[in-house]
Parts: C-alpha cells; structure tokens; sequence
DNA sequence: ACAAAAGTGTTTTTTGTACACCCATGG
DNA sequence: CCATGGGTGTACAAAAAACACTTTTGT
C-alpha cells in the first residue's frame, strides 16, 4: 500500500496492530517455549514472546513468519493463528492489538546461532517465567489450543522430525496432554489410521534393539481428507 | 486512552482495525444470518455483515457488542471471536484489518424495528449474497466453526428459545450439521447429558400430541465441567 | 377414524480400555 | 547373559448406530 492511497476512513482511529509468536519445540522428551528479552521500551530486557508491529504493506501472516524467520532462520514453518488480544489498556506503550500466532517447529532444524544471538532461549513449558504484558495468558490460550487440536489434527508432527519413532510419537502425545498413554494402544490407533509410511531404518539413539523409523504420508493424509475421514489420536 | 497518552512506539506504522459480526439465527427449521447493506464508501449500498471500527479507547469485544446492540436491540448476546483477517490489501478503503466475531442471537428477541431501521434483513444461510471484501470467506468460517463447535459445547441452546422441545433441538443440530439424526438416538444422547430440565408445559405448535418444552441447566453444566465432563452432540 | 408428529427399547456393531509377555541388541 | 526399551494380541466394557411400533389429539 503506497503512501498516496487513498484514505476513505479518515475521520476514524487507527492503531498498532502486532503479531505474537508462540513457539513450541519438542526436545528430550518435553515441551518448549521459545522466549526472548524484549528490545523495546517499555520493559525493555523483560522476557517476551518474539513479536513485531505490522506493517502497512504486509499481510499479519507475513509479519509473523517474519519475525520468525529473522530469529530462528526457519522459513515454511507451521504457524496459526490463535486469537487476537484487544483489550484497549494492554500494552502501556500505546494503543496496540497484538494477533498471536502459535507455531510448531522441529528443535533440530533451527539455527542456534541466530536464536543465541537475539538472547532466545527455550524455557521447559512448566517452567515459563514472568513475560511482559499478557504474554503468559497467550501461552496459556496456545498450550490449550495445541492440546485440543492435536488430538483431531496431525499437527504434532510438526515438532518431531522427518523421520521418527512410534514410542517418540508416543513421548510427545504425552507430553502435550500430560498423561500417560498405554504403548499398545497407542501404537494400534496411530498405525490404524494408514497415515504413517514404515521405514526400513530404524533408530538406535534409545534403546540396543533400535526402534523402526516411521515418516507421516502427507498425500495418503490429504486424499483421507476429502474422503470425509477424521482424524484422532487418544 | 486519552490524547496525551505517550506513544512509544512512534516510528511504527499505524492502521484501522475493525471487527464484523456474523450474526447467526434459526428460524423455522433454517439457519439464518443477518446482514445488512454498508453505509459507508468504498461500496456503499452493498450487502455486507455489520461491523465497526474499533476506537482507541475500547477493547475489540467491546466494539463488537456495541455494534450489535445498535443494530438488533440485544446486550449480553453469545459472541465468540472467529480470527482476524489480515491480508494487506483486503480493504480498498485503507488499511484495515478485520477481527470477526460470530453471534449467536434468539430470533425472537431482536427489535425488529431497529433491524428495519438499518436496513439489515435475515438470509438463509444456504441463499447468502455476495457480501463485500472478505465477508463470504468469513461466513464460510463461521459456519465451519459453528459445526465444530455445537458438537463439544452447548452453544446450540443460544440460538433456541429458552423454552424448547426436542424435536426442535433435533432441528436445530441438523440444521447447523446439515444432516439428517436418528430421532431416537438424538433424544437419548441429549437426555443422557442431564443438563437439560423438563417442563410441565408443552409446545403444541408443531403437532396436536405436542411436545414437552425443555430448558438448559446453565448451573449444572457448570457442575459438570468442573468434574472433567465433556459435553458432545451426536 | 385418521393424519401427523411425539415418544419409547432392543440388538448389533464399533470403538476404547485394560492388561503381560517375548524380542533384539550392545555391552 | 542380562538389562533395556521395542514390539505384539486378546478379552471385556462402553458407546454408537440401526431399526419399528405405539401414543396422543385436533380435525
């Protein structure tokens, strides 16, 4: 949008308009949250989520994959939209709406000197600390929506690797509904639904017997889709 | 917020942000949505769904409810933000991102007179005009996320009188799922709940046996959902 | 007496849950 | 040879789905 566009809504008020990261990993068997120190006053040096103002000519979207790219040089990464956060008095800079954006990233691919060079770093989910404004309330709305969506959505995915094990899968199911899964059960339910394309690898990184390495068929999952199927793990 | 408010963020960009309510009835065995024709350029006098610019000095949410209450007469309606539209050149006018919010209004309770006075009318979801900007697409979410979401939380009951039978409630769901339930099955499913509270009164509108009139139990539901209840139709 | 919608139970099928042992391997 | 995590099957319980007839009452 160019600065002579035409401004037909004159007499109206306009504001800030941000976008808010919520950036989950999955490492060592735990869920993480990527926090950084914020770099603008008020409260500069205070932990924050990675946000940025949107700009004129940019779409939200953009401004949030953006921001993520900039911190962790990840580009295509799975990010949606969670909620916007509109309370008129919520940021005491100035009137400000932020749209917070989760988003689901393998801890393997990032780019650590990036991350290390903003002062990022991943907090265990249990133990998030005090961040600016509603920040927690964010992260608190993002872990519920991810447990709620990962049970009918193959999203979980996004945070492990390419290639991965059922008892990983199985790990990270736990993790983000914090409780125990039975292994049998588990493994006859994920394999039932035909979406996951058996490797002949297998990954030794655990256990001596090795476990086999499984990767999700994105196409099978999509023609699935249209078929009308649901999707459900747990 | 007032004027003087100091703005540290100055060097940002700054835009409009609105919110646009799809506002959903059910009337005679169909699903309906008010819209109403634009007052303001670019495409004056085209259907569109009401909406607001949001002031500096009110939340998002708040604007929603005043723009809603203009316009039907109603406060303390079922409001839920849908998401936010972001696209940078979504609004010819400038720009302006959009946070819409579904409603879920009891038809007959709206002051029929002020609709009239907007110049707002009731379509039946399946006979939606073209709308201006985005708003078909945010129709089309709306709708998405009213099927999700009647069958995980009783959102239905807002859209039905206080008193209501279940044959009526059959009606609604189909309606909303747009498919056809085992009279049978439904009753038992909902009964099953026992968050609904059975009348002496009955409903002979629709039939000369009638139908017992029924109403949710708001205080047991909440009971429920303490216990770690989950509430689901069909 | 009949048309039209309300209300009621049982059977079958599907899905979820609980549970215990053998397997493969590296050290 | 043994410790460690990987992998498998079955029985029972619960929930969903399919399905047909009787009731009520205004006209």
């Amino acid at each position: 949008m160019k600065a002579e566009t035409k401004d037909f809504y004159i007499e109206q008020d306009k504001m800030y308009v941000a976008t808010d990261c919520i950036i989950f990993g999955f490492d060592a068997g735990k869920l993480k949250l990527l926090i950084f120190k914020r770099r603008v006053e008020p409260q500069k040096g205070a932990w924050s989520l990675i946000g940025s103002f949107v700009k004129l000519e940019e779409n939200v979207s953009e401004a949030a994959q953006r921001v993520l790219t900039e911190i962790t040089g990840l580009k295509n990464v799975f990010m949606e939209e969670l909620k916007s956060y509109g309370v008129a008095d919520r940021d005491p800079g100035y009137r400000c709406i932020s749209i917070a954006q989760y988003a689901l990233i393998r801890v393997e691919d990032y780019d650590r000197e990036l991350v290390e060079k903003h002062g990022a770093h991943w907090y265990d989910m249990k133990e998030v600390p005090n961040l600016v404004l509603d920040h927690n309330q964010m992260v608190a709305d993002a872990l519920e929506r991810l447990k709620r969506k990962a049970r009918y959505q193959p999203i979980g995915f996004e945070l492990l690797p390419e290639k991965f094990t059922i008892p990983q899968l199985q790990q990270l199911y736990e993790a983000i509904y914090q409780k125990e899964l039975d292994a049998r059960n588990f493994r006859k339910k994920v394999l039932s639904h035909n979406v996951l394309i058996k490797l002949e690898e297998k990954d030794k990184s655990s256990s001596r017997r090795g476990a086999f390495l499984y990767k999700f068929d994105h196409d099978t999952y999509q023609q699935l889709l249209q078929s009308g199927y649901n999707f459900e793990i747990s």
